[in-house]
DNA sequence: TGGTGTGAACAACTTCACAGCG
DNA sequence: CGCTGTGAAGTTGTTCACACCA
């Protein structure tokens, strides 16, 4: 085991793997090596080993990983050994689609709170049997409820300003679905989840393929600048 | 000019550039130095210069870079000087709160098409004008809308059934939101968009945050192997 | 024998530092 | 003079290749 530094890809692969190892779990398959793995999931089988080497030896030689021990493994080295208390912050129509979604709840993150600050929402009781609160309220509830990261799923022009409340609990975790830059002070953990930034980097990519690749006719590359023309 | 490899990091870079421009443009600023800009998306300001430097000169030495123009340039390096139309497959809470964001249509991205399997949602009229249709008639409406880019917001055990129907059309851009690995022919692109993949790298980080940084109290520390105890 | 765990080689990306230009 | 553009240095992350062990 190594005490470097971990690579911040490596914990995204992690929760990738945690999705293949369920996925055989249910196929009730009990071992697996990296190398059928790594196929799986794409990635090279080295990748997987030093990934899981940076905390432990979890492998048996010549033989593979036990899926339910590595799953179990996995899970505690994410912190997935407990349940997040999630809030979130902005019920529009992203904002209420998050709390329906069944993913959150199968990982083991529950949502304790929701606020807006629209009159005709607060108050409003979700499938999930939460009821919207106004944003005045969020430093009681969100300490009341022991929150641990809080979804912010405002318009853009209205994200920061969130953040500084949330920020004043203190809540360290700050998951980010507004498209805009957040500052945060030392120590709070923010992730980003921009859809649009996701579509630049298609569109980068499509128009950059290829001809041969290219489904449909095309004109000149658009990144020829006209420095070069 | 430089015809190296581009990095993947540096498409999402230009990406959130733009997001900061935009925001300067909207406030009247007319020029803008690789160092300011680089504190506003907290990045180092020579990166800011070689990002920029794959494509082309942008900049003015001794003043910096003209906001408008820079945008501009940025725009047509990422794609986005024409639209890109979009087809959504299944229109759950979260298809139906993505049709109805507004991000996307800010941005040039225009959903054109949106498909479910579920009879009682075929032929619904949604708020952007478009009728949910069957499955099965994928490949006739996407050829005559000219899609380009599929966005799957099916349940994860439906994905790659869909994403294989996808393959056919071909449509070569694929946006995920299902948790679940895709596999694809050789030339088609694809991004996911996994929100608890980012909730568990925020429970990872929260879970290893040094104690004098955390708000509330904790047990060992979850990574702690048995192995070593 | 077969597959893990890992040092060493390699590759990719970022930052530094400064030449060169407006 | 100030700020861009960029080679070179530094850093980080990935892959190889094999010793080692069940």
């Amino acid at each position: 085991m190594k005490f470097s530094r971990i690579p911040a890809a490596a914990i995204t692969r992690l929760s990738r793997y945690t999705r293949a190892l369920e996925e055989l779990d249910s196929q009730n398959i009990k071992v697996i090596s990296s190398e059928k793995l790594a196929e799986y999931c794409d990635v090279n089988s080295a990748q997987i080993r030093k990934d899981l080497a940076y905390f432990g030896e979890f492998g048996v030689r010549g033989v593979g990983y036990f899926i339910k021990e590595l799953l179990f493994e996995i899970k505690r080295i994410l912190g997935l050994h407990k349940e997040w208390n999630l809030a979130i912050i902005g019920m529009g129509n992203l904002g209420c689609a998050l709390i329906a979604h069944s993913n959150f709840a199968k990982q083991g993150y529950r949502f304790v709170a929701a606020f807006d600050v629209d009159p005709d929402k607060i108050g409003r009781i979700l499938p999930n049997g939460i009821s919207i609160s106004p944003l005045s309220e969020l430093k009681k509830i969100c300490l009341e409820k022991e929150v641990d990261i809080a979804v912010i799923a405002t318009p853009a022009g209205k994200a920061q300003e969130v953040v500084n409340m949330v920020t004043e609990i203190p809540i360290r975790g700050i998951l980010n679905f507004s498209p805009s830059q957040l500052h945060v002070p030392e120590g709070f953990v923010v992730h980003h989840i921009d859809f649009t930034v996701k579509l630049d980097r298609l569109a980068y990519r499509l128009s950059h393929l290829r001809p041969s690749d290219r489904p449909r006719g095309s004109d000149n590359p658009p990144w020829v600048s006209k420095h070069l023309l």
